[in-house]
DNA sequence: GGATCCGTTGTAGCT
DNA sequence: AAGCTACAACGGATC
């Protein structure tokens, strides 16, 4: 009689809960995981996304033996596969089962079923919060709970509770059994070889955090808008910290990272939030808090998404998911997802602006769902929110007027690099081009183009809608759709209660401008 | 209850 | 060259 540790994201040694608690009850631990159907499906997730996966979880088998124990590696729902287990089909038996958390749809409702299963047979269950620093379950069920929309509500909300730190790897107790192999990407169905920039695993992302924190001053000056966009061609070198796939698996603890980040920026003079690596942080939580407590968070039914009449036009999704719009920045942006399974964040930026209210009028449930299957950070809680901020309908967006350029200069936001290495390696159409024509290719002359090998339209494709125009019309699209709302809100607020005196005044004449100092972004500790 | 402030990250043009 | 302003102008929180 055993307790079984579930294993589904937390797949690392350090800092796992129910592994130490496990350990403690003393009758003997087996590490599982259970490969769900759910899961597998080549459609959804792409090759390097499930690559980047099965690395980590061979990662942890390996570690486990180390140590005298090992993964048992299990097929099937999770419902099914516990009756077996409960039931003593299998070498094993349960006394208590032990798991962290997940607050996403899915694993809400099997973890639900499989905890009222287990009762059933009369086995324990008990479960830890560990994928998110703040306790969801917890916070979300308690009185007067409002769901923080702001990274700065975040940031109050963290300084009320303390985050323990990181608990040690346990002195795990000898198991060995026979079969259970781990699977391979073949047997399920991935055909293309993965190529993704990072590799999986626990060992790997405690490595690179060290690597990270090693560097105080980039993490204490770390200041996400300023990070170049138009990295990652080159193995290892990104602007950003490259945690991101090591926090979404649950390879490396959220409050691993936490407390590391806490004692560099404790050394010394550092960035504040949001802009901070702590601020990336606070984000992350919020995003989960939304995720967990927002009925339909993944779709524009829910309470927050602002209802936009977006097109669907398989020419302009299928252009923009293939890297052939046109605009050699964004379909850069796009090859480098595929191939790689990732980009920077303003380059998804970018890209999510350019497919909703930039420029393609096209739903952002459709650019969700590309990223989510080639990511190999991707993370639902995340995912959505995301792309609901960059579609403008969310009141965490940033304003909807601000529309990013798909041709970037060297004063943009998106901090491009304007020597075009990242690009040609993307885009190698491009690759003759002199560096003022690169980033739009089309307003060269017809001899230059003929000369680059590069004759927009047969070499490669023409802007597939002329920005300026399309940003004009989505504007006013977008006005329309804002504007509609608040007259069905002034609808409802007279139909409930007493009615409003007067309509909402739009615009304050000689209202003096707003000052956006950056000393004010860049404020230090 | 009205004014003001705030919100992760726009862009063009000027000094 | 970096920093500022004009331009577009919303909803929600706060005082």
């Amino acid at each position: 009689m055993a307790s079984i540790v579930w294993f589904r994201k937390c797949l690392r040694l350090h800092d796992n809960e129910s592994l130490v608690r496990a350990c403690k009850l003393g009758d003997g631990v087996v590490p599982i995981f259970i490969l769900d159907p759910h899961f597998v499906d080549t459609k959804r997730i792409g090759v390097n996304q499930f690559s980047f996966f099965l690395q980590g979880l061979t990662d942890l088998d390996q570690q486990l033996r180390k140590l005298g124990s090992q993964l048992v590696v299990l097929r099937g729902k999770p419902e099914k596969v516990f009756e077996g287990i409960f039931k003593g089909k299998h070498p094993f038996k349960a006394k208590t089962l032990l798991f962290e958390h997940d607050t996403t749809p899915y694993a809400v409702k099997r973890d639900e079923t499989i905890e009222k299963l287990a009762k059933r047979h009369g086995i324990a269950v008990e479960t830890f919060s560990g994928h998110t620093l703040i306790n969801i379950k917890e916070v979300s069920g308690s009185k007067g709970f409002k769901c923080p929309t702001t990274n700065g509500m975040v940031e109050k909300m963290l300084q009320k509770v303390k985050i323990r730190e990181p608990l040690p790897v346990p002195r795990l107790p000898k198991f060995k059994v026979k079969g259970y192999a781990m699977f391979t990407l073949k047997e399920l169905g991935y055909k293309e070889q993965p190529k993704h920039f990072a590799k999986g695993g626990e060992r790997e992302g405690l490595r690179n955090l060290k690597a990270v924190c090693g560097n105080k001053k980039y993490v204490r000056r770390f200041n996400k808008t300023k990070t170049s966009c138009t990295t990652g061609h080159k193995a290892g070198r990104v602007s950003t910290t490259g945690m991101s796939p090591y926090l979404s698996s649950g390879f490396v603890s959220i409050r691993t990272v936490y407390h590391a980040v806490k004692r560099v920026l404790a050394s010394g003079s550092h960035t504040r939030a949001p802009e901070s690596l702590l601020g990336q942080l606070y984000f992350r939580e919020m995003f989960y808090m939304l995720a967990a407590t927002t009925k339909n968070f993944d779709s524009a039914k829910n309470r927050y998404c602002l209802d936009v009449p977006w097109d669907k036009k398989a020419a302009f999704q299928n252009a923009w998911a293939t890297g052939k719009t046109g605009y050699p920045f964004i379909d850069a942006l796009m090859r480098q997802l595929k191939e790689t399974g990732w980009i920077h964040h303003l380059g998804r930026h970018a890209l999510a602006c350019f497919l909703t209210r930039g420029d393609l009028w096209q739903h952002w449930t459709f650019g969700r769902d590309v990223f989510g299957k080639l990511l190999i950070d991707a993370d639902g809680s995340l995912n959505n929110g995301n792309w609901q901020a960059l579609a403008g309908v969310a009141p965490w967006s940033s304003q909807w007027f601000r529309i990013y350029s798909p041709v970037p200069d060297d004063k943009s936001a998106l901090n491009v690099g304007m020597d075009g290495a990242w690009l040609k390696t993307f885009v190698p159409e491009v690759k003759n081009m002199p560096a003022k024509y690169m980033y739009c290719p089309w307003t060269a002359p017809k001899d230059v183009q003929e000369k680059a090998k590069c004759v927009i339209g047969k070499d490669y494709p023409a802007p597939i809608v002329d920005h300026a125009k399309a940003r004009d019309a989505n504007l006013n699209k977008f006005k329309k759709a804002l504007s509609s709302r608040g007259s069905k809100r002034k609808a409802e607020d007279k139909s409930t209660k007493k009615s409003k005196a007067q309509g909402s005044k739009r615009k304050v004449e000689g209202k003096a401008p707003r000052a956006t100092s950056l000393l004010k972004k860049l404020r230090m500790a």
